[in-house]
DNA sequence: CGCTGGCGGTTTGTCTGACAATCTGTCATT
DNA sequence: AATGACAGATTGTCAGACAAACCGCCAGCG
């Protein structure tokens, strides 16, 4: 029971140690072109938190399951403190929801919230295309371009799911970064950890794919041809494509 | 130092105990026509991150500021658990930003991201107004009217800024609330936050007043009259011109 | 038979005290 | 003057404690 615990204290909350057995050679020295070393936030309610977000995004974690403070203690073997700190943090992205004095559960989001989901969902990200085809340099486009194949390569090579959702994610890193807007950037980032929490509980349907990159081609082809208005409206009908199946799917599952 | 401590402790946090001396009659049956009793968030932590919101609003803490905790405890008079969380909201919301072992300060706004900032709540704004003007019940139109008036009425009266800043967040209630969509409501909460702490730094300007008003009821006038187009180019409008002066103020101030 | 009210178990909200890890500024050493 | 080490301050984290609120259960009463 607490064993685990005394091996972890004492050496406290050091993630990076003896990660790479012997030396400490590729760890900081040459590398990162960008100013700072990477950033490697190491503290154990960061943690809490990032797996927290990942349990809830994969289904473990369904919405309305009530989370018990005490059980993701054992869970994580960490201590109060840093699961109720972590707890706040999801909470204020809302991933969950917190009644005074009977804890806090996974969100539930009901159908009509789902739409309003996907409404922001596309005003955003129509936004983003839009700006990235002005603003948009040469090597991000570029990026964006690549990420865009990489998905489309996995998408037509039957990848697996898992590796899927990785390019889609990186395609999306590319595309929110170009809007050189920290607080889309932000918000976009929130509003897409919950539509994967939805998208937890519908299942993914594989036979929108050809359709889906296409559509990311289509953003893609639109922002590299810096075209601000068609680069918004192929983003929005993206997200309304997807938000049509999402929310069909959605209807039928509450009813049942 | 601990005598208040001992004092509230023991009765702990227990904000309605025994308010009625004798016996418990009276607690909870007839009141309220509303559904639910006001959800009257009695957690320390809310009240403390309340204050925390409102000190930073008011420029009481400035963008830089560092927060320390014990200091905020003794301030406060509550434990470390419940500022920690506190603290842990804030930063979610973007007021605060932590550096894994230096701990909080206030969030400090560059004039570009300033910018970002305005650009982003025109955006949204803009969405709110068509939203409005399209969906809005006719009680809505009405109750957005009033709040523009009470505003017209206190600005043209030269109220106090005190009550004209509460008149004006009146009418972004109503405002926000007519898009009926609890995400944007969510954002552009999160987002007038912020602007209000880059106005402590850049204080208010008063020769935009009329300016001001005559913007807000060409909203008021445009939802009303149910034009969704010419309500979001309103609001863009609205938020556009603040953003000028704002940004100017801002970029003098960087200098100095 | 249905409702009321009390009882106990569970969980949260909060405080305290402790300690390692980290950061920072200062000061002595070279 | 640059460097490096030490001390003080602050955060990150844990464990333990306890009041308050919630929840389900069961008995008693009309």
């Amino acid at each position: 029971m607490s064993n685990k615990q005394r091996a972890r204290r004492g050496m406290c909350y050091s993630t990076p140690s003896n990660r790479s057995p012997a030396g400490s050679e590729k760890v900081d020295s040459m590398e990162q072109p960008r100013l700072r070393i990477s950033k490697e936030r190491a503290t154990i309610r960061h943690l809490v938190e990032e797996k927290m977000r990942e349990l809830i995004a994969t289904g473990h974690f369904k919405p309305g399951d009530r989370l018990i403070e005490r059980e993701l203690c054992e869970t994580f073997d960490v201590g109060r403190t840093s699961v109720r700190e972590a707890l706040r943090q999801l909470e204020a992205e809302g991933l969950i929801r917190t009644e005074p004095h009977r804890g806090p559960i996974v969100t539930k989001v009901s159908f009509g919230e789902a739409r309003q989901l996907y409404q922001l969902r596309a005003l955003l990200e129509g936004f983003c295309g839009a700006e990235f085809a002005v603003k948009g340099t040469d090597e991000e486009h570029r990026r964006l371009f690549a990420a865009c194949e990489a998905f489309a390569a996995a998408a037509e090579g039957k990848a697996p799911t898992e590796q899927l959702v990785a390019r889609k994610a990186e395609f999306y890193r590319c595309l929110i970064a170009g809007a050189r807007n920290i607080y889309v950037e932000d918000m976009l980032t929130s509003l897409h950890n919950r539509v994967s929490m939805l998208r937890a509980t519908t299942m993914t349907q594989p036979h929108r794919l050809p359709k889906s990159v296409e559509e990311i081609r289509d953003i893609t082809r639109a922002i590299c041809a810096r075209d601000a208005d068609w680069a918004r409206r192929a983003s929005i009908t993206h997200v309304e494509e997807s938000s049509k199946i999402a929310l069909q799917l959605l209807s039928d599952a509450e009813v049942a």
